[in-house]
DNA sequence: CGACTGTACTATATGTGTTAATACAGTTAT
DNA sequence: ATAACTGTATTAACACATATAGTACAGTCG
């Protein structure tokens, strides 16, 4: 379901991040829908509860999940809105790194139809 | 010259990269161009010489510079080649993070056009 | 009640970033 | 040769972020 890499150098509470607004990306986390529970996640793929609760946290303050003590972490219904938004601010300061490196936009938006997914994976 | 803040969570060796980058972007820095010392630079942004000396590693090895003992660092002639290369490899890497968000190629592509310099800056 | 939920807390270990203080070897100009 | 510069290496110390471990509390649900 996600896919967490403990070797990375990205930390285990944004993998996990990433992993959810992935699956919200997909639709295959809908508005409403439970999350599993933190201890789920953390005995799943054997990483310690406070770095998954760590994760919802960061995801509930965004505005992408809800939580509920004693119920549960639910997909925020603005979970669109938020996530598009954070993208968009996101991939636009790479642009702004991008052009102060030499790059002009020409070569973005060569760069942007060229992509190719799988690019960095195992087969 | 450089724009350095220590306040800042990027790594200060980072920074140094980046502006160095920069400056050889912007043809301020040319090939064969002698470098800052590492002592002038740090006496004069207060960063500790380790530092900066860890910046000049990584940029030697990544052939934007070459150091000699004795004399200083010096733009690499190829430096240019180099620097497009890992520019387009991390923005591609940009491209997949953000179609992974759920945005499409067609809005990634209006933001690289709708881009505007001076967004995070202070007026 | 019992089993689940998210959350909070302290403590510990680890890795990274940064500074500090030296030290060494090579270059350059006087 | 001496002095002043260059990049580099080493060791130590500190701060911070990440992650784990263990425990605890309060709310929910069957």
């Amino acid at each position: 379901m996600m896919n967490i890499d403990p070797q990375s150098r990205t930390p285990i509470y944004e993998q996990i991040c990433r992993s959810i607004i992935e699956l919200a990306a997909n639709k295959l986390l809908l508005p409403g829908d439970k999350l599993p529970s933190v201890r789920e996640i953390s005995k799943q793929y054997s990483i310690n509860p406070n770095t998954v609760s760590k994760a919802f946290g960061m995801l509930e303050r965004d505005g992408i999940i809800y939580s509920v003590p004693g119920k549960g972490a639910f997909l925020s219904e603005a979970h669109d809105d938020v996530i598009r938004r954070n993208a968009e601010l996101e991939f636009d300061q790479c642009v702004g790194t991008a052009l102060k490196s030499g790059l002009d936009k020409a070569k973005l938006i060569e760069i942007v139809e060229n992509h190719k997914e799988n690019k960095g994976e195992a087969t």
